[in-house]
DNA sequence: ATAATTGTTATACTATTAATATAACAGTTA
DNA sequence: TAACTGTTATATTAATAGTATAACAATTAT
């Protein structure tokens, strides 16, 4: 699992890193079960401080993403993650919303908006058939 | 132009205003060349201070939305909003990045994805055609 | 049994951002 | 002259991001 930080993002740093994490589970490159390098560890890898790998690792627990045992360490939720529910739909739309409105303003075509989309959603495509 | 604000948000209150702003290009209930209120009467319209609204103001002056001229106040950029060029395409791409990952982690598909980007779509289309 | 490692918790500190509160300036308009 | 425009400056409060140590309890390896 490579984790490669943009330290002069505004996107704060324990947030860079539940992406990666997610886009490594969405891409399968991180399967249910394996398992994720401890707090420790990935801080002295990544070369950040302890707490805010453990942040990370805490929101993703609390999202369903992974599963923390005090023995086993941190693990890939082998159950595989949660489905959507209705209030993640809720969450999507309204993250959505200003995207569509400022490409709306700027005239990026819904055929372009969707093409791009697709293009991400292939990136995840792996032999699924 | 009304303005809806949720003060409880995570979403700083100088970015849903922005938001809002956009969102009401977008819907073409903003024209172009139209007035929008000056710092002081939008800070005591929504009931926060005005240097919150002078920070979205001059964000979205910044973005192209509108202009700000010394006497004649707050208007809608009268020429449109500048087109869409590489750099926003790639902030949209980035931005779509992590929405796109967590959907497919929890198995939302392309197609529902998209018919849920159409939908938005068709809330700023106005007899278009 | 000892040592090392695990997640977890607590405390403290710095820097940055969000938001508010006044206040003032320079130019325009009524 | 008075009211209003955007703009700038200064100060304060609260919250967040990130780091730095330190310790605890439980497990694992030597």
């Amino acid at each position: 699992m490579y984790i490669n930080l943009d330290f002069e993002s505004n996107e704060p740093i324990y947030t860079q890193l539940k992406h990666q994490v997610i886009a490594g589970i969405a891409r399968k490159e991180l399967a249910p079960g394996e398992g994720l390098p401890s707090v420790r560890a990935m801080a002295a890898d990544i070369g950040i401080n302890l707490h805010t790998v453990n942040k990370a690792y805490q929101q993703l627990k609390q999202e369903g993403f992974i599963l923390i045992h005090r023995q086993k360490g941190v693990v890939v939720n082998p159950d595989g993650v949660p489905q959507a529910d209705e209030s993640h739909r809720a969450r999507l739309e309204n993250t959505l919303h200003p995207l569509i409105a400022e490409s709306v303003c700027r005239g990026i075509s819904e055929e372009e908006f969707v093409k791009l989309c697709s293009k991400q959603f292939q990136e995840f495509a792996k032999e699924e058939k």
